[in-house]
DNA sequence: TTGTAGGCGTTATCAC
DNA sequence: GTGATAACGCCTACAA
């Protein structure tokens, strides 16, 4: 049927061993044989067959990559970034669990399956120990067959406390969002009964802990007092890191009595999530003078159901989002938010996950989280 | 190392042939031998091997998706949909061409050496003959070697005069042409000279010329006159079929005469091009009433520019983008766009590609683009 | 530098 | 219904 090594073995009149080296190329060959073999591949329209050398060589050129759902800006960009590592060699497998856990491990298992050589795992990861203790196996089998394996935009395996770096300080503001269902528990990195748990995982966190804090602080700066606050989903480390930085800046104020009355929680991280967040807060008669939202999505939802009920933003009301998407400066009005460099992180992560990079220092990296201010934020208004 | 099929078969005191036939399902095996089989899985937790099974079986359960860059919308929603489709037994890889011919070939040899069950081809064909034929060529070794191809997005192959009209029609552009208003098929090959030559090939394709061409009537409606168009790359069906929808409604006019000097071309669909394209615009003295953009987020970037000269939008100019991307709606002003239903699009690619639809009528079916109004354009001021 | 031969883990074709 | 046994196409010691 198709082509074959030995097909072009025959007609440049070598062994396919031969055939072979060339065309991996990690073997010295006779440059004149090469020619002959090369030209032999052209003529014949010779196309490796890849399952057949992944067999052979216990190793395939794919890599997966797991996110939500591409067609979020968030791994959108982070997904890209991936690939624009790995380049034309190797080929980026994009899984869209959805946010669901069970996908999240059916995709790892059929990654397995297929040899990957790595895995980035993207975004919030699922605060269910069972959860997390499935995943910590299916990962660690994949490392032990050989694969690499990067999380970018998640705390590391089996230590959420560290997710943050800055996110350990303020140790008491967790204690509202139900830090007892948290991972917290699942630690003993080090001296636990498994050494090295981690075999070899690499971390790329994002400081979305200490973006959320100074994100609140501007707000407070601006003489802000009852913030408003569409969370994202629940059980998911971004949407508990982000409220865990809120909440920091709000304590440092004393100003967390009124916090559960003001946070809408379980949302999505879509535009309906803030659309509907924004109705509740009113709803609640909460009366915040500003809405933060789990992302800059979930704020245009915010602003639009804000300009619905009449509310101008920010003259009567002000918004911040999350994440700087590229549209979120052309928003209305445009989007005060907290920018995490998601293509360059996603960058990193390809390299790390072909091993073009080394590992920074205890496998984890903390990605920095900037303030963005914009239009979207102002003083609040006096109501007469 | 790896547990395999022979393990299994030992520990269920089965033949590893058995095994197969219980994981592949297709084939008739005794309850309780099956029983045992699956438990044996279980307690080893086997994990196929991929690439040794694509190997035996000749074929894998791979599907290419080609697109320009998976960070831009256009290409997320229509990837992320081909994903909701294909669900977790396939595996999408997501190649990023960057909208050179040269990956788009070079990815296409990759998809055909990891033998994918089923190839998306989406977006912009670049309208080289020397590529259009290296891609048919592509195309046609993958169909041979049993793959499904997908084009969705683009023109069928071969046909790019079916597409919307010739290119090559200097100043008459496409009087006539127009494959009717979104409904047509294109599928009639009329006339065509080569018929049915794309082996199985289906085509989504989108019909932009018609949603250019009522988006420009919607503008001449309103009073326009001199309207400014930012163009998206050269050479691309894309932008061509949205220019030619454009200057068929202008040239119903009788319009076409300053056509020219209001257009900006070879721009990318980015936010970057919109901006540089306005200024471009104004730098001319064209003096538009009114910009149209390739797409929305050009339209993002027009806006921007415009805004930064100090003028209003829509009072002193009016803007328009294309594809009515999710944040659209969301932008200052929220934008008159065109609406191209991406996500269906995509899903039914997907379907197309797993076999799970039949082919439409002449293997080519056109997805419609509906114009949709909002606060960007108004009738054109007139200045004191 | 090049050829030979064995094996990678499954699937598919036969027999039983 | 189940078990041997060839392929499948390539890689890689080992030889030459």
């Amino acid at each position: 049927m198709a082509v074959t090594l030995a097909d072009v073995a025959a007609r440049a009149g070598v062994s396919a061993a031969t055939v072979s080296r060339v065309l991996s190329g990690n073997y010295p060959v006779a440059a004149h044989t090469r020619g002959r073999v090369l030209r032999a591949v052209e003529e014949l329209e010779y196309v490796v067959n890849g399952p057949a050398s992944a067999l052979a060589a216990a190793s395939s050129d794919l890599v997966g990559v797991l996110v939500n759902d591409i067609a979020d800006p968030f791994f959108g960009i982070i997904a890209s970034a991936v690939q624009s590592e790995i380049g034309d060699r190797k080929l980026p497998v994009v899984c869209n669990t959805g946010g669901s856990p069970e996908r999240e491990l059916t995709y790892l298992t059929l990654l397995q399956r297929q040899r990957a050589a790595a895995v980035v795992v993207t975004g919030s990861a699922v605060e269910d120990p069972e959860h997390q203790a499935a995943l910590a196996a299916r990962l660690q089998r994949l490392t032990e067959g050989g694969a690499r394996v990067v999380l970018c935009g998640r705390p590391p395996m089996g230590g959420s406390a560290a997710g943050g770096g800055t996110a350990a300080r303020g140790a008491g503001a967790g204690a509202g969002t139900g830090t007892g269902t948290g991972a917290a528990e699942t630690a003993g990195a080090p001296g636990g009964p498994a050494p090295a748990a981690d075999g070899g995982i690499v971390t790329l966190a994002f400081d979305n802990t200490g973006g959320a804090r100074r994100l609140t602080e501007h707000l407070l700066s601006l003489g802000h007092r009852r913030i408003g606050y569409v969370a994202g989903p629940a059980d998911r480390t971004t949407t508990r890191h982000r409220l865990d930085g809120h909440r920091q800046a709000l304590e440092a104020r004393g100003l967390l009595a009124d916090a559960e009355l003001l946070t809408v929680h379980g949302c999505a991280y879509d535009r309906p999530s803030g659309y509907d967040g924004a109705l509740e807060l009113l709803r609640r008669g909460a009366a915040p003078t500003a809405v933060l939202a789990a992302n800059d999505t979930v704020a245009l939802g915010v602003c639009a159901a804000l300009r619905e009920q009449g509310l101008r933003v920010p003259e009567d009301i002000s918004v911040a989002g999350f994440d700087d998407f590229p549209y979120s400066v052309d928003a209305h009005p445009a989007l005060t938010t907290v920018r995490i460099p998601l293509h360059s992180a996603g960058a990193r992560a390809g390299r790390l996950a072909l091993g073009r990079e080394g590992a920074p220092p205890g496998g984890v990296a903390t990605v920095p989280a900037e303030l963005i201010v914009r239009a979207s934020t102002a003083p609040p208004h006096s109501f007469p």
